[in-house]
DNA sequence: GTGAATCACGTCAACGTTGACGTAGTCGAA
DNA sequence: TTCGACTACGTCAACGTTGACGTGATTCAC
């Protein structure tokens, strides 16, 4: 049965020859172009069905210079805010016919500048990206060489590039409103370290003051806690705040994971929440509802968020300059934590 | 400054045109061949630089049907499980200097096969999938194509196909031998519905009934819960045992997940873990170590899995045949919860 | 001093596809 | 009848690179 060679894709030459036409003509055929007669067609099928003739898409790519592809790059995985948006794009992605490539920078500056760099001479049709803070030279760099680029949760303009935004300060007022609303005076945010001496201070951070100040409750520095925006620095953070003696009966978290070492630390100390403390975290993961209490949460939308920058993206590819950043809405998901 | 023009990658051509040599010899330059003077080199490399040359892996592809980038096929990423596995085997292809194409097919055949069509058609240099149950003709079929696909945690071999496995029976043996020997004698094991009419037995089954007989310990079939392998799964699963009556003091998880709602229902119910019950998960992603209590698991060394099956592939690219399923390590990391 | 080997290149074709263009046949309107 | 438009193809070159092979110059052993 076996002739014993290598295996090698067969051409749109092993199709034509079998079909009696020309290369051509086949290649129109499984473009779906125009030009051939219905005869034709059918005897082009079957030669492609016969030969199992797929398109090599290397080929078709050097020429065409579009290889129905788009790049991915995350900083990681592991925290499911990423996992779950690169299901959104995905599913974006594929919705619109294409493939993806994602890759991981860690946090790199070198990397992230090589993973662009491979994207870019796998001819790619664009690339969406979650950068390393403050890498904006990388990537005006690479759109200049002609690499459309939208950039999610950073805001970026110029040829070749957009971004896609959602109003993290609107999303921290909710949470923040919502803990007032129903009641709690005495409010806690566990925060990221890289507030503390940023400049200016960070959106969630800001907002919380405001929103605050509008609802007539007493700020004061100690009512802000900062640690890695993970879920050991949340119950750290929690268990420091608890320590300190700081009344509270209402916390907004950083992120969903801040929010889950917060629960710990809350059980850990005897206390119910949202009875005793109501909670509030944000980015909305797949976990909050699976938590006991469920977590209240600020959603972002991963299925939007991909979708947006996928049709950025294109619209891009027809004129590359002058878009304005997208903003995805924000919404808060109240569960049985506040 | 600007010339308008579409910006367009420089060749092989432009770089030969200003260092006055030929494209052939620019080539040899760039791939660190043999055969050009230093004086040339130098004279390439300076014209390489100054017209910023990137070669253009679609056409180096086309020729060398090579790419030096690998396929990871994966069922969905939300899973930590998964997200780990992606971070581990990407860290091994970066470290033999290969770019990798991840995506998932969200247990979907169809779709799983159009992912490793698409992956030939990019002449990816080989395949790591973790494959839909059962799956066995899609991977020969692609395999026969010419395409090297190593499969995780399934045993396939053939020609371009490999495995990588880890010992399941192992690992549960480990878990249940553990809860054994810390003295808890009414064991249950909240396991996977695919376990109910499964033939034969899932292994993490069956190896929790040998542990027991061994230990002496009697096993009845209520002492095993099937329920979806998720957190909110463990916890049905966790609460229908305390339901039933059903005395026990130490719980095996199908994995982490599980556990993780066992830990729920225990709390809930109010049982203290590891004092009233001790509890065993599976897999050890990297949240086991973050939980309130820290929770002992049968580790899968994840980098290990990416490091052994990027390392098979490469044994496959040289002889495509008669290789042996590769095994890579369980053991079981003790920590608070049992 | 002569032949062989080696070095440092250059030339040409090929990878598999599509863009640009050419052409023979058909059809319909003037 | 003739001209133009249209249909259904075919031909050829090009995308950017590398494999195979050729060539003139230098080196080296005998």
């Amino acid at each position: 049965m076996q002739t014993g060679g290598v295996p090698r894709g067969s051409t749109l030459h092993d199709v034509a020859a079998l079909a009696g036409v020309s290369p051509r003509t086949v290649s129109r055929v499984v473009n779906d172009e125009s030009g051939f007669g219905e005869a034709t067609r059918l005897r082009v099928m079957e030669a492609i069905e016969k030969v199992g003739y797929r398109p090599n898409m290397l080929a078709r790519a050097l020429i065409t210079r579009r290889t129905g592809t788009l790049g991915l790059v995350v900083p990681q995985m592991v925290d499911p805010f990423f996992a779950e948006l690169v299901d959104g794009v995905q599913a974006a992605a594929k919705a619109s016919g294409r493939t993806m490539i994602i890759a991981k920078h860690d946090n790199d500056l070198a990397e992230f500048d090589s993973i662009l760099e491979t994207l870019s001479s796998f001819a790619v049709d664009g690339a969406i990206v979650y950068s390393p803070k403050a890498e904006r030279a990388t990537l005006v760099k690479h759109a200049m060489r002609g690499l459309p680029i939208v950039a999610v949760g950073m805001e970026i303009s110029g040829t070749n590039l957009g971004s896609v935004l959602w109003d993290i300060s609107r999303g921290a007022e909710l949470g923040v409103e919502h803990l007032v609303r129903i009641g709690r005076t005495n409010l806690v945010m566990l925060s990221d370290t890289s507030g503390a001496n940023s400049q200016p201070l960070p959106r969630r951070e800001t907002a919380f003051r405001h929103t605050l100040q509008s609802a007539g409750l007493a700020f004061s520095e100690g009512r802000v806690v900062r640690r890695d925006p993970t879920i050991d620095g949340g119950r750290a953070a929690m268990e420091s705040v608890l320590a300190a003696g700081t009344p509270v009966d209402g916390v907004f978290a950083y992120n969903d994971a801040v929010a889950i070492g917060a629960l710990q630390a809350l059980a850990l100390a005897g206390l119910r929440v949202p009875d005793d403390v109501a909670l509030v975290g944000f980015n909305d993961i797949a976990m909050c509802s699976a938590l006991v209490p469920t977590l209240t949460s600020v959603r972002l939308d991963r299925a939007a968020i991909g979708r947006e920058a996928v049709a950025l993206l294109d619209r891009m590819r027809l004129a590359p300059d002058h878009h304005q950043p997208v903003y995805v809405d924000v919404e808060l998901i109240v569960r049985q934590s506040a």
